[in-house]
DNA sequence: GACGGTATCGGTGATGTCCCCGATCCATCC
DNA sequence: GGATGGATCGGGGACATCACCGATACCGTC
């Protein structure tokens, strides 16, 4: 199956080259030019991969993987970006991007780094790996943790509530399922992480700047 | 009645001197050049306040501090360094210390810094008294917020423990006291802090980094 | 000596937490 | 096509949490 591309940029003119050069390769389900736009619309229509701009006014690209992946765990981020500073790339890694290329790839790298994070691979430019490897070494950036893949998208969607407090009750609500369902999946999530009850999985959750 | 003081510093030649200026004035009930040790006796002799020297091999002034307040959040610690420079003042003061003075004080200063910790106040080297003003604007150090000081000490004791998850069981374990004793304490807390829960008050602690 | 605050302990009761057990539905994998 | 695992829901039960009662005792202040 063709995998389901989502294009956030600030410059319209930008977009519509990407997409242009996307379509065909890949299924571009939709685009947004302002941040609270592309939360709306992401939420929507449930892509696979976002192609996402750093710098945008509104809170930029960090504002919009946070607010997805608090309801959309499984959606992978690129980041795609004039800039190569280190701030810029710590910044939206530790938002929860699965990868950051600069804007100067061409498309055939582009698809490739689309395919590779679809796969779940941290993609980088050539020219930022070096850099990111110690920023690695420093401080791992919060979503590539690998305990955190035992967890299926609702475990961890669930996770994070239950690590901000919520009672069972609550998380039922707004997930708008049932509590014994969030028990259950309360349950899965204290097994797979070997933790004994709320208050140690929020002291986990803390540490490892997840919530 | 005499103030019961405590003497922590690693140069022993010091320890002696300060020590002979004090007693007469107020009881000396123990001295410790070395930060373990100081951890246990301070515990054993319950002093009113304790004299403490900065920086110290394994973890320094701010660890004895830590240490003791967890246990004994009515002990008052007056730091005294030669050191007078601003990190030395934050990092001691963020830990709980309710003053700072510096080696070239005078006996009759010591004295009269001595009881004005032990009465409560926040005692500071005069060129130390602007900086620390500074400080105050930008952030606030811990153990001087007012909202602390509507806790007993019990009371202190107890919501330390409740904000780092420990069930009401594991608390009267701790302190040696009855589950409903603990449940009494949690209550004046909540009612006092004005949150409804022990997830708010984790947050709570967690935001003036008292835990 | 009365009063207020702290520390201690107990009972009752509603609600929340977490475990055990069970079940159905659905997508993917071999 | 059956096996596997995720997501959904339910019952029952042990225990924890927290509020609202009550009580006694030790302090210090006024």
């Amino acid at each position: 199956m063709t995998i389901r591309v989502f294009l956030v940029d600030d410059h319209e003119l930008f977009l519509a080259g990407v997409r242009s050069e996307l379509t065909g390769a890949v299924e571009v389900c939709g685009t947004a030019s302002e941040v609270d736009i592309a939360i709306e619309l992401i939420a929507e229509r449930t892509p696979d991969v976002v192609l996402i701009d750093v710098h945008m006014p509104n809170g930029g690209g960090q504002r919009v993987i946070r607010e997805v992946l608090r309801e959309q765990p499984e959606v992978r981020f690129l980041a795609l970006s004039v800039s190569d500073a280190p701030d810029d790339v710590i910044a939206i890694i530790r938002a929860g991007a699965r990868g950051y290329v600069t804007k100067t790839i061409g498309s055939n790298e582009l698809l490739d780094a689309i395919e590779r994070v679809h796969d779940g691979d941290a993609v980088f430019s050539p020219r930022l790996a070096g850099f990111v490897l110690d920023a690695f070494a420093s401080g791992p950036p919060a979503n590539l943790d690998p305990e955190l893949d035992q967890l299926s998208p609702r475990e961890q969607q669930v996770m994070r509530f239950i690590a901000r407090g919520y009672t069972y009750k609550e998380v039922a609500r707004e997930l708008v399922i049932s509590v014994k369902t969030v028990e259950s999946h309360a349950s899965s999530v204290f097994r797979k992480l070997q933790l004994s009850n709320r208050h140690e999985l929020a002291r986990w959750a803390t540490d490892r700047r997840i919530i």
